[in-house]
DNA sequence: CTTGACCCTCAACTTAACTTGAAGGTTACG
DNA sequence: CGTAACCTTCAAGTTAAGTTGAGGGTCAAG
């Protein structure tokens, strides 16, 4: 078959096609004698394949070093090594997204917690305090002077400010 | 501050806070009289926030619209709305990898769940129909000659191969 | 013979968030 | 004076996974 029938099959572009294509991921495709490409009906399976494993999360790169250049022959323990390695970086990932998470959640209840005798610049402070686990020194003296405290540190190969 | 005190002060390097600045997150740089850049204090405080808010899931130019001139005049209906929507966000994107984990963890299942009397070329046949949720015919004939189907549905527009 | 639907190649563009490099000014030390 | 550690700008490169466009063949119908 034609790529634009492979297109409308598989529900790719063309050019995405092509791009796998020329990324490796289809070997050698077939020409006829006017140059246009001739696809096996197994290419469908390869390219929904390949849809599939990209949404579970492969990169292209993986994909390639992965699929086997007969779509029955696998190599067997790369593949479910690689199954096994992408379920832990997952795991993984949701670690990290529960974390943060949780901490936006309780931003959104610290900035909500404000006592009522609270300004809003003051209650600010205390957030900012909070979520970077540090101190955030209220500005005393008239802004603009801030930093400017030079000369201090003579120690050699930096300044300060 | 120079711009070297403050990488080292917040772990970040030098083009990426110059790069900060030409993104618009870093508000209009005072300069000494050599043309160096300086910073007060707070910058540290700013960076370190972009740098959180980034680890939460933020982009740039999320950041952007969301950090105030003045750290401690915050847009707060707008903060509280994008907290809002990025805990959401994040919700969406646990479940799609839930999904995915599961497809994977399945996977892994089905092709270790091979029964002994099947060969792998048919086993892998099984498995394959089973992710791709379609029936994966067997290769019959003379490899070469499948998809050659021509004729067929001689329909308008579009030759089949 | 023209029109329209196909197909081809190849280079350049896209997005995000930076990094790298070239070319050069400034400051401090010895 | 040299040199090392700073600092400057601006352009271009990086990565992934494609998309877009220019310029040009192919093929069947009317």
């Amino acid at each position: 078959m034609n790529i634009g029938e492979l297109a409308r099959r598989t529900g790719l572009t063309h050019s995405r096609i092509r791009f796998y294509e020329s990324a490796g991921l289809l070997k050698t495709v077939d020409r006829r004698p006017n140059g246009y490409r001739t696809y096996p009906v197994e290419t469908v399976l390869v390219l929904e394949l390949i849809a599939t494993a990209q949404r579970a999360g492969f990169s292209l790169d993986e994909i390639r070093t992965l699929l086997p250049p007969d779509l029955e022959n696998w190599r067997h323990d790369a593949l479910i090594e690689a199954l096994h390695r992408k379920v832990a970086e997952i795991g993984a990932l949701q670690t990290r997204l529960d974390q943060s998470k949780a901490q936006l959640v309780a931003l959104i209840d610290e900035i909500e917690a404000k006592p009522n005798d609270m300004d809003c610049t003051a209650n600010a402070r205390r957030v900012l305090s909070n979520i970077l686990g540090k101190e955030v020194e209220r500005p005393t003296m008239t802004a603009g002077d801030v930093g400017r405290r030079d000369k201090i540190k003579p120690g050699r190969a930096h300044k300060t400010s």
